[in-house]
This record gives C-alpha cells, structure tokens and sequence, in this order.
DNA sequence: CGGCATATAGTCCACATCGACTAATCGCTG
DNA sequence: CAGCGATTAGTCGATGTGGACTATATGCCG
C-alpha cells in the first residue's frame, strides 16, 4: 500500500489543515477558504472539493460525524478530521518544505508549516535552502557555458529569469531562517528547543 | 464555438512549437523535449502526449500525413502543423505573456516568445510590467497593514515570500524590457520596427 | 551467441479537475 | 408582498493527467 501521504493533493493538506480548527462541511470549507484567500494557493471548484473531501474519507484522513439538515435544503454532512489525518499534513509538509521542484506544492507546505515545531522547520528549510544552492550554480553554470557556445540568447530568456528566480527565493529563504533562528518570529505548536537558561533535561 | 486557443494546455503549445521545426511522430516528440530538458516547463508523459496529439487534430491545428513503418515495430504516425496551429500558437502566447496570474503558462509563454515580433513581445512584456506593479503596491500594502493589526507573524510568511518573488520578477522584466528594447539580444521573426534611419514605408 | 537491459512506439485505465447544473431559501426592492 | 437575484449545499459529466502495460528491436557483456 503506496502511502496515503504521496497520494495527498495540495487541496487536500489545505482542507485537512482547516479541519483543525473545527468540524466542518465541505460547503463551509469552501467559504471559508475562498474568505481567506486560499484559493491564492490552490485553485478551489465545488466539484473538486466534494471529490477531495470523499477521498479523505476513504483514506481514513477524515470521518463522517453527522448529517443535519435545515428545513428543506440539501442535507450538510459534517466531518472531522481523524488522528491519522493530522499525522497527514504534518508529514506532507514535512516532506515538502525541502523540495524545490513542485512550486505550487512548496506554497501551500510553507504556509501550512506552523503545524510543524519550530526547529523542525529550520531544519527543513535549511536542506532546502542547500538544494537551491547546488541548483543555482548549476544553472548559471549551464547558463554561462551556453553563452560561450554563442548560444542566440532568446533561447535563453525562460533560464534566465528563472535564474533571477532563484537567486531570489536563496535570498528570501536566508532571511527568513535567521528570522526564525533567533525566535523574532513567533511560532504555533510547542517548541521542542530548550528555553532560555534551562539546562536540557 | 469557444475560442480552440482558449483549450490549449501548455504541452499543447510546445507541441505546436515544436512542429514548426518539421513534421514529427509523437514519440520523437517526447525524445526531442525531453532532450532539450522542455520537461522543465511541462511534465511529459507518453499518456499525456498521444492524448494532446489526438486533441490537436480534432481541432484540426494538426494534419496526420503518413503513417510509416520499420521492420515489425508498432506504426509510426507523422504529424504536421497546419496554418491554424501556427496561428493558435502565437495567439496562446499573445495572451499568456501579458497575464500574470498562471505562473507555469507563462514560462512557456516566455519560452516560445521568440514566436512573436519583437515590438509585439515589447508591448505585451510592458502590460505585464504594469500589471506586476499594481499587484506588488496592493501585496505591500496588505501585508503592511497585517502587520498593523499584528497578525502573527507565522500566518504571513507565504505571503512574505510571495512579495520577495514578486519583486524579483519586476525587476528581471523591466531589465529584460530593456536589453529587448535596445536590440542588444537578436530575434527570431521579422521584425516589423522600423530599420536604423529607414524612413517608415 | 544466449540472455538481459534498454530503446522504440504506442495503448489503456484509474483518478483528479473544472464547470455546468439542480434546487431550495434568504434578502431586498418596488 | 410579488418577484428576482444571491446564497446555500451538493451532484454530475466531460476532459486532462499520470502511470502501468504491451510488444518488438537493438546493444552489449561475458
């Protein structure tokens, strides 16, 4: 059995991510999001989201946990997010938030990342930010030899920005990890790391 | 009749792009961009492939004209690109360079920009310049007055990152704009401007 | 030169997405 | 208070994607 959390789509994690919050039908969650403006991140249709939410009833990410109705509209089928679906997200963004292919998938981890501690995600960050670096030189390197090669430079145009891109996103990320490092930034879930002048156990 | 170019995914477009080179049978296809690393812009799976062949002679933007065989090996179909294909493609990409949501569309865009005239490219690139600048000042000033409100930090972050990519992305177009504008990179098609000291018509 | 990995060329199916549709209720305006 | 658009809640079908599968031919290792 392939695990579930591979088969996790972006608008899954986002909709297993709001479950935390409370029990929700799907046609909430729908409002809700589009109120946030998570549909920034993922784009969000009803067919989709009634499909998604089937789906992580199946896979045991979510339960069923009463049908109400008022007056005669269509019946409004609660749901709740299982324990097994709040290890999901976790791991989802665990396992995204150190990869730099799949953009749209890194987006939706990293605002989903204060589910994580706050150690775990420098570590993470910092593995990524490592990956980024080997990928820019690649790509200025490959970028440079193409030149050489008197390469017509509109055939460079898509690299070329995409390295401005990630020249960028290496900055951005540096940033933030100090940010995060010296605790400027407050963060959600306990923090595992030993607080001030307390000896570590 | 919905626009045809309205349907295009960008495999699609690359396809398209790709034919004016000559006529190819599917497979070559993938070959040939999986060798130019064109999976960078676009996944590239056989499915996915036969499938938007299948598509683009329905829409009539592509002719079958042969179907040849080696030895004992499954037929090999050879397809080539018909004048409206040729039309479609410059209109996808008319349309997708000035946009800016659709990040992966417009990598394309950008990669098969050389299929426009080059002051066409310049206006397109200069809408989304300004599109750009309206998008970072109203990104800025929200995250301005969150920040005001003091949201916690931790529910920003995506957001933060968001401007930084933005920022980068306006500077590297108005850059470009520039080494475009000053003819400093060569272009492909004729180029409709006007010649050095040439009197207009 | 037997065998096994890889390349060639394409089919097929399970699944995800998008948008159109139904159908009842609420809110507001003339 | 009749009418009408927006909101609430969800279903359904057409289309696109990804990966597994088939089947032959070629390269090459010992």
């Amino acid at each position: 059995m392939k695990d579930v959390v591979d088969r996790l789509t972006p608008l899954a994690v986002i909709v297993l991510a709001l479950l935390r919050e409370g029990d929700m039908h799907p046609y909430e969650m729908i409002r809700l999001l589009r109120q946030r403006h998570d549909d920034r991140l993922v784009s969000i249709t009803n067919g989709t989201m009634y499909h998604t939410v089937g789906r992580l009833v199946r896979a045991g990410l979510l339960a069923e946990v009463g049908i109400d109705r008022a007056g005669n509209r269509p019946e409004r089928t609660t749901y709740s997010l299982t324990s097994a679906g709040r290890d999901a997200v976790a791991d989802w963004v665990r396992r995204e938030l150190a990869r730099i292919d799949r953009p749209a998938e890194f987006r939706v981890a990293l605002a989903e990342a204060h589910n994580l501690a706050r150690d775990e995600v420098v570590d993470l960050l910092t593995a990524r930010h490592a990956a980024l670096t080997a990928e820019h030189t690649t790509h200025h390197h490959g970028l440079r030899k193409a030149r050489e090669r008197e390469v017509p430079e509109q055939y460079l145009v898509e690299i070329d920005r995409q390295a401005a891109l990630l020249d960028a996103e290496l900055r951005w990320t540096a940033e933030f990890l100090v940010r995060l490092d010296d605790t400027t930034i407050a963060w959600g879930p306990p923090d595992h790391r030993v607080p001030d002048g307390a000896p570590a156990h």
